[in-house]
DNA sequence: CTGAAAGCGCTTACAG
DNA sequence: CTGAAAGCGCTTACAG
């Protein structure tokens, strides 16, 4: 079946392609009645117009595209285990995409190879998207974001970890959830609880520590000093950290440790220790890991809103409110809802 | 930054556009000299051809399509149950597709609303997609197959149920796969052994009931005429053929369900019965559905293997091997391999 | 083996 | 408010 074209839909409505132009794209200066006849007739000829010569004409290409990471995609599907981030990705941006005409590549993307640069570049060069939604590692990978401003290419990173510049950033208000998460052990009876703190180079682990703060301020409990400790976002500082509190005199009951990679190494000193999570020792982590659902006992923790996030990315890039030289934090009111993930590593202390 | 074009390649490489084209399709009548110099050019410029561009002028989009229901892949989402659709199509067939230059849009399809005809009908006006990869229930949607044929689109059925017309259509091998179930069911030590097959219009049917007939007797057992019961893949045909075969004065030890609907319904009706599955009978489905997955007990089954089929498609697709007009099964050496999934719902038979 | 011309189906920039 | 011309970056069909 040959292909109805802009031409047919002029032709039916008597106007010229231009006015058909302005009409599908929902121009100005139409009148009304102009207007009328060509949609009647772009709906009786079933015309959408195609893609790629919009997209070779115009300034926009009604693409955008997603970079998954293929290594861990391949992991979460291999193992079978819950959620993952195609899926969300996906029904995230879809919704905002249909809406303003848009199609979304979902690319797997080889981190960490040789080819990556020249895999990623010619897939700027070929696709030419109008935006562009990182997920990690991708937020964080330097020759990607390199690669997206030469291009000049608009961006949004999800949940980006290091303080690398560029883009439109978007992450969990983690002041407030880690203040709510902080909420939450207190709520179970907790009143010496423990703070591990991140990488102080990246905001999060300051937002973070400052949640914790405020929220035990607001509630008229004290911290002392030996209950912060410092790591560095890995399992093996968690584990330091979470030795020394166990060894502590006056031991917390509960160990808020400001991810969850850092959390699980909380549970290997614990474990270590011979005391029992939940009933000895309450940990909670930070993030929705994977490793924090299948860890035993699973993790207590906060979970990145990764479909609204993707939903916000899709919205703000096909809108056209981020700018290619853009290199700011998405404002607060923008920051998507989060969860608390209460599983078994959290439950009352235990009674004096 | 101004994009390089193919004049670009063409100017620094002293050639005209032609033959620029040329080489980066790997078109026959260039002399290797001139072949090396202008991929060198291209390489030097870091040069990708513009997909839309390419794609407006040939016959080729280079663009394959997915379809995926959208309230499935929601559901498997929020239930946050393990293994989905989306990713499993999207690892399939990227691999096939990136190696022939080809991307893939995985569109979520809104069934069996008003508007899917008009959501369809446009997406494939859009896109140009040169192949359309339905996964279930696009694979046996009227509306979806009818609008298909009438643009010219070449596509590929996955799974299908139904026996409709059109497409090149890919299952796994039925009867070899009912053969090894009813084999596991066997090794496991169990000689009577009940059948319920599925609605008899579909192909899968009686393929799966000859695979379980065919393992009997090269086993050397019987099978009583009570034991095979008739069904038609639904929950309650199988409720209703386990009742029966339950209440048999020789009954089975063993019933093998050829889907999972039925092999649930089977659990029910045994559970009514006063039945521990799978100590005092077992039972095995087939298509590993998430229900098999997170029913108790867990269901043994046959495995769709969607990730292969996805690529068997995605790789059938861009090499050009689907007509059009193509209505034909894959051929039985293009069956991809199925994997049985032994849960919990089998073991061995009690003893007598 | 190589290239000049035409055209894919739109949008842009401009004119009226 | 509407339209005629030019051009986006390629491939096709043809010529040499």
């Amino acid at each position: 079946m040959a292909s109805v074209t802009i031409y047919d839909v002029a032709n039916h409505a008597g106007v010229s392609i231009k006015t058909v132009s302005r009409v599908m794209n929902a121009e100005p200066n139409v009148r009304p009645a102009t207007r009328e006849k060509v949609a009647a007739a772009a709906e009786a000829l079933g015309y959408s117009p195609n893609l790629s010569a919009r997209s070779l004409a115009g300034s926009k290409s009604f693409v955008l595209t997603a970079f998954v990471d293929a290594a861990l995609t391949l992991d979460h599907w291999s193992s079978e285990r819950g959620t993952d981030y195609l899926t969300r990705i996906q029904l995230g941006a879809t919704l905002p995409c249909r809406e303003a005409g848009y199609h979304l590549f979902l690319e797997l993307i080889d981190h960490d190879t040789p080819r990556m640069r020249q895999e990623v570049s010619s897939l700027l060069a070929a696709l030419k998207p109008d935006g562009v939604i990182l997920t990690p590692p991708s937020s964080d990978n330097e020759i990607v974001l390199d690669l997206l401003k030469k291009s000049g290419t608009p961006f949004v990173r999800l949940a980006p970890e290091r303080s690398l510049p560029g883009g439109l950033r978007m992450r969990l208000d983690d002041r407030g959830a880690a203040a709510r998460m902080t909420k939450a052990l207190i709520d179970l009876g907790h009143r010496r609880i423990a703070f591990i703190a991140g990488e102080p180079r990246y905001g999060a682990s300051r937002a973070r520590r400052e949640g914790f703060l405020t929220a035990m301020t607001d509630q008229g409990l004290t911290v002392e000093p030996t209950w912060m400790q410092d790591g560095d976002f890995t399992f093996q500082s968690g584990f330091d950290a979470a030795r020394r509190l166990i060894g502590l005199r006056e031991r917390p009951t509960a160990i808020f440790a400001s991810n969850d990679d850092m959390a699980l190494g909380c549970l290997a000193a614990a474990s270590e220790a011979g005391l029992n999570i939940p009933t000895d020792l309450s940990v909670a982590g930070f993030d929705d890991s994977t490793g924090s659902r299948f860890s035993r006992p699973t993790l207590s923790t906060v979970r990145q809103p990764l479909v609204e996030m993707a939903g916000a990315a899709a919205r703000a890039l096909v809108n056209g409110q981020v700018p290619a030289d853009c290199d700011t934090d998405a404002a607060p009111d923008q920051f998507p809802p989060f969860h608390l993930v209460m599983r078994q590593s959290t439950a009352p202390p235990p009674k004096a």
